[in-house]
DNA sequence: TTTAGTGTCATAATACACTATGACAGTATA
DNA sequence: TATACTGTCATAGTGTATTATGACACTAAA
C-alpha cells in the first residue's frame, strides 16, 4: 500500500480498515484480517499493524477473541460515523474553509464538490 | 504555535509563512524573520526554522541575501497561488471528497462550505 | 494429540525529526 | 574597528516510528 509521507502509518492503516467498515465492505460481527495477514498485505511490520489493531480496540470500533482474531463491533459504523463527522467538521473543515478563502478558490474550481454535497442531498434516511 | 502532531514541524512552519505571503501580510521584497527569531518565537529550534527556510528557498518563494536575512521573492504570491491551487484540487480535494461521500454529509452540514465559496463567486479580478 | 492459525510481549536495531551548542563568514551600524 | 545582527555548517544527544525476530498462550481442526 502507498502511504502518505507526512502521517504515521499505524494511523493511515486505521484510517484504512475505518473507511472498509464505513463503506460496508465489513460489517459487524465480521472478521477483519489478522495482523500478520494484513502486515504483508500492506507490506508492513505486523507491530505496526498491531499498533492500529489495539488503538481501534481502544475506540471500540473493533473486539478481540482469544486465539481467534478481530473481529467489527457492534455499532462500530454508526459510532464511526459519529465520530468521523465530527472530527471532520471540527479539525478538517476549518483549514478546508481557510484554504478555499486564500486561495480564492469558486464555484468552477469546486464544481465537483457542490456535485458531491448536493448528490447526498437527494439521499434518504 | 501549536503544531499538529500528525505532520512534521518544518512543514506546518513553511506552511505558515506561505499563508502569511498568500494573504498579503508579507509583500515581494520584504524581509521575512529571521530564522533565529523566528525560532524562539515558535519555541522550536533554529535547525528546524532553517530546514523550513532552505525548502521555501528551494521552491522559490523566498531567496537569500547574504548576512542580512531572507526576502519574499519576486512573483512569490502568484506561484504560491497556483502551486497551492494545483495541489489542493489533486491532492486534497479527492479524499475531502471520498470522506463527504462516505460520511453522507448534506448541504446542511456543510452550511458553511458553501457559503464560502459562493462569497468567492462574487469576487473581482 | 498434533498442527496451524490467532494475538501478545520482549528485545534489539535502524531511520529520522528535533533539539542543543559551538563556531565561522558576511553585512550593517555606531 | 568593534558590535550585533544575519545565515550556515558540524557535531552530538534524545525521542519515537518502524522494522526484525523470537517466544509464548490460546483456539480450531485434522
Amino acid at each position: 500500500m502507498e502511504f502518505n509521507e507526512s502521517k504515521n502509518i499505524f494511523l493511515q492503516i486505521r484510517d484504512w480498515v475505518a473507511d472498509q467498515i464505513l463503506q460496508g465492505k465489513i460489517v459487524a460481527g465480521e472478521k477483519i484480517p489478522s495482523v500478520r495477514e494484513l502486515a504483508v498485505e500492506m507490506e508492513v511490520n505486523r507491530n505496526t499493524v498491531m499498533r492500529s489493531y489495539s488503538l481501534m480496540e481502544e475506540e471500540g470500533i473493533i473486539e478481540n477473541k482469544r486465539g481467534i482474531g478481530f473481529f467489527v463491533a457492534t455499532d462500530a459504523k454508526r459510532n464511526l460515523l459519529k465520530m468521523q463527522k465530527q472530527t471532520f467538521l471540527s479539525d478538517e473543515l476549518p483549514s478546508i474553509l481557510h484554504q478555499i478563502e486564500v486561495l480564492k478558490l469558486n464555484s468552477v474550481d469546486l464544481q465537483i464538490l457542490i456535485q458531491t454535497i448536493q448528490s447526498n442531498d437527494h439521499e434518504n434516511q
